[in-house]
This record gives structure tokens, C-alpha cells and sequence, in this order.
DNA sequence: AAACAACTGAACTGATCAGTTTATATATCC
DNA sequence: GGATATATAAACTGATCAGTTCAGTTGTTT
């Protein structure tokens, strides 16, 4: 009980098998990804992958958690509930598409998406820790603003959900389908200005 | 010259075989579907298969190339540009919530966002078809009714990509990664009626 | 230095699977 | 009926790959 490092490290070599993991099948995919390449990737033995994880499912299912966590806290920094309501809208929006459509959020709905039947966990992973974490902290804000009277809405949880949807408006399905590789800044201010006046004119309080 | 029933048909088997083909890769994906499943399901020898088909993935693509064009008919009745607009949206917003929530609308989705990477072509070919079709027909519809003096719309394309949107409000997302396996039909109503009521606010013409 | 744990490398097993081959059978056409 | 195209069954090849094994090495602790 003399306190060492971390107490529950499982090896000396954890991260290096879980950063190679994350390199590859982030690059190749659950089935495109062989183990070869991971230990090869990570500097490791087979043989000492294997003594931290029984079999490349568990692996793949860990690492998908961890990136999940990632996505989570670059997605859910708190909206600003001060201040002008049409400022933080537009906050929050820029925060998502640049999220939507950064690579490595498009590369992980990729695999979350075409991986969600063979691994049931995985979409449920995902879905908590992004677009439940979305909901649930818009929710709060849009609360918040009704309360205030600085919105009106009858339906907060179809609005916290509306407004994700908004702001992918057709620019996240080419990407995904990898029609573009890229979006301009222009593009995305268009995208967020169109779901924000969309937004407030449905929900803004009138005159 | 004589006319037979179809000229141009590459063998009495091929209906069989993409029948086969279909069924085990929208079950079992790309990777998951062995070419001895096709053939079992199809009643079809192998030699057979390879007969028609060079290999497994222009089988593979030749399949999602049909069931894209599929989805294109299913989801692309023309919008009815007489009437109530309202009416109009809410009914081609009802094709559009029902098709992505379909089961083979759902598997199509998942299949080709997972292959998109290991083959860019299926992506293009599910976008024309689908997605871009929708566009489209949206566009056409939204620029009638502009002329009209119906609706007040700066911005035709970005209107076309935002309705759609609006008509997944969450759901569609649950229903990929398996959180849910159907929906109501009050909460696909509620999430229609959010979607239209949304539009018109935004671009409806006022007084 | 002795003892113990973690790690290594490389060979191996067993299974799966895409694609081929061949000898045989069944339609179809004239 | 005879010729030609098409289909079949089943065995086979070659490659890939997950997971195991083990004899030996490295690092850590006391």
C-alpha cells in the first residue's frame, strides 16, 4: 500500500497498445484492422496485447469508448447562458458543425454507424456520450431562456433536438458519404446563420 | 432479331443471384456475407456467380447500385405543388420520415456510410439517388411556390437541405445506432409537425 | 545478486474465405 | 437428335488472420 504511481496500471504498456489500437482502427475500420498491424503500430508483442485484452473485440470495444469520452469533451464545452440569446445560439452551432465535420468526428460516426449491429454497446456509447450530451445540455440552456422569456417554446425536447439537425444541413451527408473532403469557412457561417434565424423564428419571442 | 423476352440478359441465373446477393449483404453486410452464403441462399452454384461476376466486391457494388436506385423511387414521389403548402410539406415530410426510418432505408444507411471508405463509388451512386434526388425535387418545389408569392426564401438551396433535416429531429440517429427498433406513429406526427411548422415560420409569407 | 514479474519474437494452429478447376449434367436452339 | 451454351457439385489452392505457445529477455524490487 506504498502508493505507486497508479495503482490499477494493468502493465507497463497499456497506452501504447491502446494508442496503436486507436490509429488503426480509426484508419482501417473493426475488420480492416488486423492485430498484426496493431502490435506492429503500437511497438508491443502479440503476446502481451493479448495478455491485456482476451480477444480484438473487447480491444475495438474499448477503444471506441475511450474516443467517445474524446468526442464528448470537445463537443460539450457549456453554452454561454448570458448575453445576447441569437450570440450563443450561434456558439454553440459553430461548436457543433466544426465537431460534425472534423475528421476525426466524421471518421468515428463512420465506424460507429456501420459497426452499431455487430456491436449494440457502441451506438449506445456513442449516442450518451455525443448526441445525448447535446440534448441534454441544449435542453438545459433553452430552459433556462423560456424561463427568462427570451424564448418561447412548447416543445423543449424536439427543439434540443431540432436544432443539432439544423446545423448539419446537407454539408454533414456528403461528408460522411465522402463526396468532400472539406468545407469552406463560408459554408459553415452560411449553415449556422441559416439555423439560427431558422431557429429564432420559430422560437424568439415576438416583438 | 427475334425478340425474346429480355435480349440483353447475361444468363437465365442473374435475377437469382443479385436476389441472393441482397438478401445476405443487407443482413450481413459487405464484409459479413460470405460469397458460399449468396450462393446457398441464391440456389445457385458458385461457378455460377463467378460466371456473371468477376469478384465479391463488383457483386457488392452492382447490389448497392440497385438498391439505391430503389430508394430513389421509394422516396421520390413528386410533391403535389397544388393546394395548401402546408399540406404539401407535411405530406412529403411523411414519405421522408417514413423512408428513413424504414427498415431497408435504416440497413441501406448503415451499409453504405460503413463501406463509403473501402468504396467512394457507393457513396456517390446512394447520394444521387437518394439524398440528392430529395434536393432536387425540393428545390424545384420551393422555387414554384417562391414564384407563387407562397414563400419568402433568399436562399433555395440551403432551404432544400434544411427541410429534410428537420424531418430526421433526432429519431433517425437512435434508429441507426439500434437504440431503438420503431417508432410511433405519434412521434413521427410530432416530429412532422415540428419540422413544417418550423419552415413556415421561417419562410412562410407573413400577413 | 537473487527472485519475480512483465515483455518479446517467432513459430504454430485452426479456421475462414475468395476465387479456381474439372468433370458432369441440363437446358436451348436448329 | 445433335450441337452449343449454361449450370452444377465438390474438391482444391492460397492467403489472411485471430489467438496460442514457449523459450528466452528485459526490467524492477529488495
Amino acid at each position: 500500500m506504498n502508493a505507486p504511481a497508479q495503482a490499477i496500471k494493468q502493465g507497463r504498456k497499456w497506452d501504447q497498445v491502446l494508442d496503436g489500437a486507436r490509429k488503426v482502427f480509426m484508419r482501417d475500420g473493426f475488420e480492416g484492422g488486423s492485430v498484426d498491424d496493431i502490435v506492429r503500430e503500437a511497438g508491443v508483442s502479440k503476446a502481451t496485447l493479448y495478455s491485456y485484452f482476451p480477444d480484438k473485440r473487447l480491444l475495438f470495444l474499448e477503444v471506441a469508448k475511450v474516443e467517445c469520452r474524446a468526442q464528448s469533451d470537445a463537443a460539450i464545452a457549456q453554452i454561454e447562458a448570458t448575453g445576447d440569446i441569437r450570440q450563443a445560439l450561434t456558439q454553440a452551432a459553430g461548436r457543433m458543425v466544426r465537431f460534425f465535420m472534423s475528421d476525426v468526428g466524421m471518421q468515428v460516426y463512420r465506424i460507429v454507424v456501420g459497426e452499431s449491429r455487430r456491436f449494440p454497446e457502441i451506438g449506445q456509447d456513442f449516442y450518451n456520450s455525443g448526441p445525448a450530451m447535446v440534448r441534454q445540455m441544449l435542453a438545459q440552456f433553452l430552459t433556462k431562456a423560456v424561463e427568462d422569456g427570451r424564448l418561447e417554446i412548447d416543445d423543449i425536447d424536439l427543439a434540443a433536438d431540432q436544432f443539432p439537425e439544423l446545423c448539419k444541413a446537407g454539408l454533414h451527408i456528403q461528408m460522411v458519404l465522402g463526396l468532400r473532403t472539406s468545407v469552406t469557412d463560408e459554408e459553415i457561417d452560411r449553415v449556422i446563420e441559416g439555423a439560427v434565424d431558422m431557429f429564432l423564428c420559430r422560437y424568439g419571442v415576438k416583438g
